[in-house]
DNA sequence: ATCAAAGGATTGTTGAACAATCCGGAAAAT
DNA sequence: ATTTTCCGGATTGTTCAACAATCCTTTGAT
């Protein structure tokens, strides 16, 4: 349904020695599946309990049903699309106590990374999220405002340094983006957020780390009851 | 090489209508390879750096090849095993950095837990691993101590009650027991944490959840400290 | 209207096939 | 003798086709 018709077969061999040669790791087709499908995740396009069936999945892509099983495998490891045993998948719909659970994470890793400071450059990355949702405002650009909100607390977790911190904050933003839509169309959602990411990073730089991170705490409090009453509740 | 001739078909109906009945949610034939495999891995019998052959499992598993991929997927996302690709998978070997990323999760993840407090049947069963440390101690059961102490951290991670946050802590100890081996020879590498572990948890008991949290703290840097002079580097 | 049986659809798993890629060694060139 | 080139074997990546097991819906019987 409404399934774009991309090309995602490309076994020509073309070109292909020149990138192996360079060590280009071509993804496979299985994760480029995964990435169609991740890419409508977040796009809404498919929407949360919606049914993918293998089949019309790999008739839509043009790639064998054994494949569109890989992509889903990858996809249920991320929680963002759910295995019923002899019933298909079905995408991941957040419910009351998920997003608690989320938000549990959250506090756990971001909390922990402002505690442990982070190198100049990587302050400096708060710092230019911060900014980036500054003109998004000033532009009155809702999506911009989001996705630079995302950044903000990509580069928060940043702070640590660790790549598996890193891909679990990865999944979690992934997570949420799934049920974000609904909120989004509140266009001033994040304006709020907006001084409270700044707090936060002059904090940081400032060298508060203890402040920064209760307020950091305070702020994801905040944003766990927003969410909350947004959704079902 | 030395795989166990486990029979992991069992595709006979027999009684298969009677687990299907009770929605005893029958474990996929690929999740089970999955399982023999971590429990391998676990076990030390593939060790770091072991390549896995895709056929060679299918065969000594008795199952198709196809499957062998998906539970490599699911090992995959795990970090259990590491793709290269068209060169296959290798059984994941953690190198210096890993190690100070993997405590990195553990302290951020841990810390927060206690922070949290938890409920009273969380602290019990806190109190219980702790127990079960001593009891192997008494007996003189490395084994046992080592598994006791994973099941204080398990618990403490429980306090949290989030259901991500205790599966992030697992694969964090699966990866961990990954390379185990060598210093559980050592034979009372844990002896010192029993008291350390005691200590949080009286602390955890009293209710005093920042000093219990700074204890945790310590204790995770000691270790990290203690893992990477055991290891390389 | 309730319940059981039948049918169709989809998943789970297998087996075989083939292209693409990588690795190691033989052959050739310097 | 050392390096380069080339070839062949082995393994992965992917597809296809088939079938059993399971679930969902609908039909049929009481």
């Amino acid at each position: 349904m409404a399934t774009s018709e991309t090309a995602l077969q490309g076994t020509s061999r073309g070109a292909s020695s020149a990138a192996a040669r360079l060590r280009v790791a071509v993804p496979s087709v299985a994760d480029r599946v995964a990435d169609e499908l991740r890419l409508q995740l977040a796009e809404g396009i498919l929407l949360p309990g919606t049914r993918l069936t293998e089949s019309t999945i790999a008739e839509d892509l043009g790639v064998s049903r054994n494949t569109v099983r890989e992509a889903f495998a990858e996809l249920a490891s991320e929680r963002l699309v759910v295995r019923h045993p002899n019933r298909g998948v079905f995408v991941a719909s957040l419910e009351p106590g998920d997003i608690h659970d989320v938000y549990t994470v959250r506090r756990a890793i971001e909390v922990s990374a402002i505690r442990g400071g982070g190198s100049p450059e990587a302050v400096a990355d708060v710092r230019a999220a911060v900014e980036e949702g500054k003109r998004a405002a000033a532009a009155n650009d809702d999506e911009g405002l989001g996705t630079a909100n995302q950044h903000f607390h990509g580069a928060i977790v940043a702070l640590a340094g660790s790549r598996r911190l890193n891909s679990i904050m990865a999944q979690v933003l992934a997570e949420m983006r799934l049920f974000f839509h609904k909120a989004t169309l509140d266009g001033h959602f994040y304006s709020r957020y907006l001084k409270d990411n700044e707090e936060i990073c002059n904090a940081l730089e400032a060298g508060e780390l203890d402040r920064a991170a209760e307020l950091m705490l305070a702020y994801l409090n905040r944003s766990e009851e927003k969410q909350a009453e947004v959704h079902g509740e």
